[in-house]
DNA sequence: ACCTGAACACCGTTCAAGT
DNA sequence: ACCTGAACACCGTTCAAGT
């Protein structure tokens, strides 16, 4: 238990590090990996980092600023990984698996839509449409609606997150399936209720897939030249 | 200015009529839409109800069943009203104009999957999938698809949201674009830029169409008997 | 039974005071 | 300049005390 005098280790409370923005991003993403978006608050990291609260305040400004950095330090990390040749459908199964990794992502994706993490995920998936041969005019379309299926995911993903970490995941589906059940039976709901039946078996990643697929099959009979009926947009008739 | 003394009009209080669980939603309703969703708090709906912070705890558990409630009331009465013969398309539709008018409910139907409010929606568009030919084992996906493009949009829509009022939608989104365009300049993301530029002029109501159209035309494939194709689950050929 | 409103145990954020 | 931690202005929720 000798201490080596290395370096700059003269000053007395070296030990720790000086405090930085990444250091705090840092540790805010341990935190809410570890015990969930609740448990992050300026005092729960300020006692992390040996610190007072208000010491956060000179590197971030806001607790916003600091979940929007979490999350884009995260996706920054996939995206950057997974660019090289990965195409569309391969880079929306990445960021479905990211936001299972890290529940509280979801939810923050879902709280702003112009931070850098969704702007980052827009980008990321736009580049690849013209590669999967998206006509140039349905690309922000494409591009929004398989955003809009991360974000939606997200969500759900989000939501499951909240309950304790005792229950497992897997009997966390089995208790909503059966609430979904009690309630749609009460309510008379039928679809719901098979579809509970069903979300108690299959796994949601399979759907998140699927759902990706609809949507790249859709874009798919856009690259025709033209389409012989546009939609119209009175949908009234049978 | 005379009082009449009309049926049950012998209580002093009796002007107010006695605290009830839909009359405490309806309040909550009307906070939210008027002031947001910062603005109700246990302390505000009191006073609006003229009563003590604790007396709505008689008829309602918690603020989160308090949000769930508002959000059920808001959904179950255009899933009443629309039902009849719309097909999915214009319940999508009317989903999305519902979420526009009452901007708290998108993060509200984004909070927890299993809550009334959201399985309303899943079973309205449920109801309406076998209608529209889609073969009975896709429907879940195809269901789960529209639903995750409501709750997507739901998300983007809440959170813009969260400005003051006095900017207006147009100023918010011209706000949003160059934000947008100026960060995407400096993080060289192209995509993104030319998105905010096409954001700017064009409504997010044709783009939440187009998503759905999009999962339909996709839907719409799955129709054929026998796709070719299955889809397979290594992307990484060319 | 229903209501009241002070009290409790928290938040995010600010700011005088230290180093 | 950076840090500290008490203080401020809130929350949701509880609960003794009233009617």
């Amino acid at each position: 238990m000798r201490e080596t005098e290395s370096e700059g280790e003269r000053h007395p409370g070296r030990r720790r590090e000086a405090l930085s923005a990444s250091g705090i991003v840092r540790a805010a993403i341990e935190i809410l990996d570890a015990e969930g978006e609740d448990a992050l608050t300026f005092r729960s990291l300020a006692k992390r980092l040996s610190t007072g609260a208000g010491a956060i305040y000179h590197h971030v400004a806001s607790k916003d600023e600091l979940l929007e950095a979490a999350a884009a330090e995260l996706v920054a990390a996939i995206v950057a990984t997974a660019t090289p040749d990965a195409d569309v459908r391969t880079l929306m199964l990445e960021a479905f698996d990211l936001i299972d990794a890290h529940r509280w992502l979801g939810s923050q994706l879902a709280r702003a839509p112009w931070q850098a993490a969704v702007l980052l995920v827009v980008e990321a998936v736009g580049e690849r449409l013209a590669v999967a041969g998206v006509p140039e005019d349905h690309q922000f379309d494409v591009a929004s609606a398989l955003v809009h299926h991360i974000l939606g995911a997200a969500g759900q993903h989000a939501a499951s997150a909240r309950v304790p970490l005792a229950v497992g995941r897997s009997g966390l589906l089995k208790t909503v399936a059966d609430d979904w059940t009690s309630r749609a039976r009460r309510d008379q709901l039928p679809f719901v209720r098979a579809m509970a039946r069903q979300l108690a078996d299959h796994d949601d990643r399979r759907q998140f897939a699927a759902g990706v697929d609809l949507i790249l099959a859709g874009a798919a009979t856009l690259t025709r030249p033209a389409p012989p009926h546009a939609p119209t947009p009175r949908p009234t008739g049978s």
